[in-house]
RNA sequence: GGGCGUUUAGCUCAGCUGGUUCAGAGCAUCUGCCUUACAAGCAGAGGGUCGGCGGUUCGAAUCCGUCAACGCCCACCA
């Protein structure tokens, strides 16, 4: 048989999986068995992979390939996320890049490029996907902005709405002057920054010396000194005290504006005088509202100053602050200027800093919606992996703050308000519900469509996929279906902590508001890949490997590994493509042994050698070991550990042991019974790698033994286990060090493995093992020592003595060095021993238990050093 | 400013309710091997006073206190 020696994943990955997709082994539909559902959490429509995806899709796939193999309706749901913001900006840039002003398009003309956009670049992503080998039903694909999903939103909306959960009013918003956009808090970033302290002189209005007098104003934003309608003090300050009823002047506004009073003021900050400037900063704000102060908003909605800005007015606010510090030093008006850090929000999307302003908004309202939603993860209803994040889930939660659903954006689901002529609004699912609404409110029956004017705004993008695992089986529109009913609760999500509040908290709050049920059991947070150097991988520091190229030199099932490798749940992942080299190794190895299982001729009448038996019979135990071990990993959601014992087990066990054991000699046939097990113990192998590398696991599986039309290992089932005999198992990691033993003096000794050797026992040994042991070590007798021996070298394992005669092969002083230096140890270790034995504390307080494994550690040390004592002795006779 | 978490071998991490799974795993390193499955491999080996200090205990990587470094979340004093 000819199979090249190395594994080429080209050849295999594309086959498999068409066939796969062929035989619709990804797709489910509801049936009696027990669903196991995961919904993707969908990547930006127009995203291409990246090592984040890569990572996160891996573990959904490993979770759900596994859960088809233990006999469930697997159903993993794909999808994408119209990204409002992300996407209407990539399509502004493209129209800006052509020349066109979005501006200059009216609503339906940028939807229309929107939409172009969306078709040519949507669904990449997903087409990456199953180069990976994503088990996704894709019958089922969603978009947050098709028919049915929009549909689901608006319901959702106009149902919020009637409840009293949604409400509209002004309030301050994180404005993003580059998206012309508010965000949510959520969507803040603070950095911290190096700025100025600006000290700014206002002029005392009718000081009581008659000379010219200033409050000095510590400010890190001159520029929004136009928007100032007071100065404030504490009324509690004595260097204030002077300014109290006062009025001063604004500079360069030249306006009068009060002093006013309030202890929010921080004596010990500045100069103890705040400026006020109410439409601009959300502290201001509270202090406007409290005292009926006057909003003056300065900025336009690009963050350039508009007419309050006077002579500025249509510069870019960071010009303005730059050119308003030389005008007042100009005017002798800035007392002095100061280096400060201090943070500012920038936005997520555009990275531009965040600009307070008032607007009017939407808002849901949260408190109450939220306290299902929290309990559920309190009482593990909901379970998060790693649990660390339940404190922050908590914290928010219990902090929670009305959203900000409204996005003054085209590209997203259009908010269902009709505004009527009269002023005032209803809120419809249609255009035709909202003129029935319109025409009962105001009572006009002549009202015609064209009257209503709809809200220009559109919604969050978290506002349609917080619905997701409810609107991928249409649960919202029809919540008796029998698709959600089957599929809801889904049973993991697999995410990143970074959107634990934009989503995994807004699911499982839609999740009780609409269903009366946790959307999910498990959370598994992942990790965040990072570079060698610990930096998050981004485009912008081009420092992301482009996870396609990566499959193709390492294999599908190679990165998937080594995503795997080092990334257990919440970590952050230090990517290396080392770790893909392993897993890439790794198939190589799995390809080896196949070859080398498939090589042998077999004698169906040949007796099966006793070596070959007892390694049956370990490695049944071994394997279900294994099974057993993995099956709790993977119940606590540890998979890397998970694919790493399975990894050991194939590499080491199977390998390294097993078959070197079973292996015929060159040319020499094998028997059938233990090719018949072999051939068994591959498939469970195999099978219980597939959920990690699905490809070479069923180009391998399909080639062990002859399939029919239609099998696949990916719809078999895992393999069962059975009782496992522990002492059998420690017997045999005996045996691998007694092996050990041999293979370490042969190295020292330089004898090559063809020559054989006797080996000599003295002690406790099971001699059920022997042919085993002289198979691998290539003994022609393994014997009781008889006393007489001369010239052997010697290793100890537990209290046993083996010894392999030499002749005058063996240097007798290095061997007594050897022996004697273990001695010391040992016979160091027993000083130990007896002296805690001999601590009467120790002896009255520890349990019976540790002590009487002390007394054995005694024995065996005693029993030990009569062993080295006796072999230095026969060792000395000689020389 | 408030909260959470981390610190164990060169790297990435296991070590549950204190005592033979207690000092471990994978990778990397070193040594010897082109042995007819695999040099992307085989066989061996070395490497850590478990962040520092103090305490509880017969006994501490494990519990308590404290300090330090790093990371994350929340808040946003101009």
């Amino acid at each position: 048989m000819e199979i090249a020696s190395k594994y080429t994943p080209a050849d295999v990955e594309g086959k498999w999986y068409q066939y796969w997709l062929e035989k619709g082994f990804f797709k489910s539909e509801p049936d009696e068995r027990e669903p196991y559902t995961i919904v993707i959490p969908p990547p930006n429509v127009t995203g291409v992979l990246h090592m984040g995806h890569m990572l996160n899709n891996t573990i959904q796939d490993i979770l759900v390939r596994r859960a088809r193999m233990q006999g469930k309706n697997a159903c993993w749901v794909p999808g994408t996320d119209h990204a409002s913001i992300a996407t209407e900006a990539k399509v502004v840039a493209k129209l800006a890049a052509e020349g066109i002003n979005k501006n200059d398009l009216t609503r339906e003309a940028f939807l229309e490029h929107a939409w172009e956009w969306t078709h040519k670049h949507g669904g990449i992503i997903l087409e990456q996907l199953k180069k990976l080998g994503a088990s996704c039903d894709w019958d089922r694909t969603c978009f947050t902005m098709d028919e049915k999903r929009s549909e689901s939103v608006i319901k959702v909306f106009v149902d919020l709405y009637n409840k009293g959960l949604i409400y509209r009013g002004i309030r301050m918003v994180n404005w993003d002057p580059a998206a012309q956009t508010a965000i949510s808090d959520e969507e803040v970033i603070h950095k911290e920054e190096h700025g100025k302290l600006y000290y700014i002189k206002y002029e005392i209005v009718a000081p009581d010396s008659g000379e010219r007098a200033f409050a000095v104003v510590a400010t890190t934003r001159p520029e929004t000194i136009f928007g100032d309608v007071a100065v404030c003090i504490n009324p509690n300050d004595p260097k204030t005290a002077h300014l109290k009823g006062r009025q001063v002047v604004v500079p360069l506004a030249g306006r009068v504006v009060p002093i006013i009073e309030d202890d929010y003021v921080d004596m010990e900050f500045g100069t103890g005088c705040l400026k006020i400037t109410p439409a601009h900063d959300i502290n201001d704000y509270i202090l406007g509202e409290k005292y009926h102060l006057e909003t003056i908003d300065i900025f336009n909605d690009d963050g350039t100053l508009n007419a309050h800005g006077l002579q500025y007015e249509g510069k870019d606010r960071f010009a303005v602050r730059r050119q308003i510090e030389k005008d007042l030093a100009a005017l002798g008006l800035l007392e002095k200027v100061e280096a400060y850090t201090n943070s500012v929000g920038y936005s997520e999307r555009t990275d531009v800093p965040i600009e307070p302003k008032l607007s009017m908004q939407w808002f849901l309202k949260m408190e109450h919606l939220a306290k299902p939603a929290l309990e559920a993860v309190e009482d593990d209803t909901i379970r998060f992996y790693p649990a660390k994040f339940k404190n922050m889930y908590r914290h928010w939660m219990e902090n929670v703050k009305d959203w900000n659903i409204s996005r003054q954006l085209w590209w997203g689901h259009r908010i269902p308000a009709y505004y009527l002529p009269e002023g005032g609004f209803v809120v419809a699912g249609t255009e035709e519900e909202a003129l029935r609404l319109a025409r009962k409110e105001t009572g006009n029956e002549a009202l015609r469509p064209e009257d209503l004017r709809q809200d220009e705004d559109c919604l969050d993008t978290w506002f349609s996929s917080w619905l997701w695992p409810i609107s991928v089986f249409d649960g919202i529109n029809h919540p008796d279906n029998a698709e959600v009913n089957y599929y809801y609760p889904t049973n993991d999500l697999v995410t990143a902590p970074e959107i634990i509040f934009f989503w995994v908290a807004r699911m499982i709050i839609s999740g009780y508001e609409y269903r009366g049920d946790a959307c999910f059991r498990n959370v598994y947070f992942t990790g965040i890949v990072r570079d060698k150097l610990g930096r998050k991988m981004s485009k912008s520091l081009g420092n992301s490997p482009d996870p396609i190229e990566l499959m193709t030199r390492y294999g599908a099932d190679g990165v998937r590994m080594g995503m795997l490798l080092t990334s257990p749940a919440g970590n952050d992942l230090p990517f290396d493509e080392a770790l893909c080299e392993q897993g890439r190794n790794f198939n190589n190895k799995i390809w080896n042994a196949f070859r080398l299982v498939k090589g042998w001729t077999v004698d169906e009448a040949a007796p099966q050698p006793e070596a070959s038996a007892t390694a049956v019979k370990w490695f049944k135990m071994q394997l279900d070991r294994t099974i057993e071990g993995m099956d709790d990993l993977f119940g606590k959601y540890r998979l890397s550990e998970a694919m790493m014992a399975v990894y050991k087990l194939f590499w080491d066990e199977f390998s390294s042991w097993y078959l070197e054991i079973i292996k015929p000699g060159y040319e020499q046939p094998i028997d059938g019974a233990t090719y018949q097990a072999t051939l068994a113990f591959f498939d469970s192998l195999l099978r219980l790698l597939h959920p990690f590398m699905p490809f070479i696991t069923e180009e391998l599986w399909q080639a062990l033994t002859p399939r029919g039309e239609g099998e696949s290992i990916m719809v078999s089932l895992m393999p069962a286990v059975e009782p496992v005999d522990d002492t059998y198992l420690e017997g045999f990691e005996r045996v691998k060090e007694i092996i050990g033993g041999v293979r370490t003096i042969r190295l020292q000794k330089n004898i090559p493995n063809r020559e054989a050797l006797s080996l000599l026992v003295s002690g406790e040994h099971d001699a059920a093992w022997n042919p085993v042991i002289a198979k691998m070590c290539n003994l022609e007798t393994i014997a009781k020592a008889g006393g007489k021996t001369s010239g052997t070298a010697s290793f100890l394992v537990g209290t046993t003595e083996y010894a392999i005669p030499l002749g005058n092969m063996i240097d007798i002083e290095e061997e007594l060095e050897k022996l004697n230096e273990e001695l010391v140890y040992v016979e160091g270790f027993l000083v130990l021993v007896m002296k805690k034995l001999g601590n009467e504390r120790f002896v009255g307080k520890a349990p019976a238990a540790v002590i009487d494994a002390e007394r054995k550690k005694q024995a065996d040390a005693e029993s030990k050093i009569n062993s080295l004592k006796e072999a230095i002795a026969a060792l000395q006779k000689q020389s």
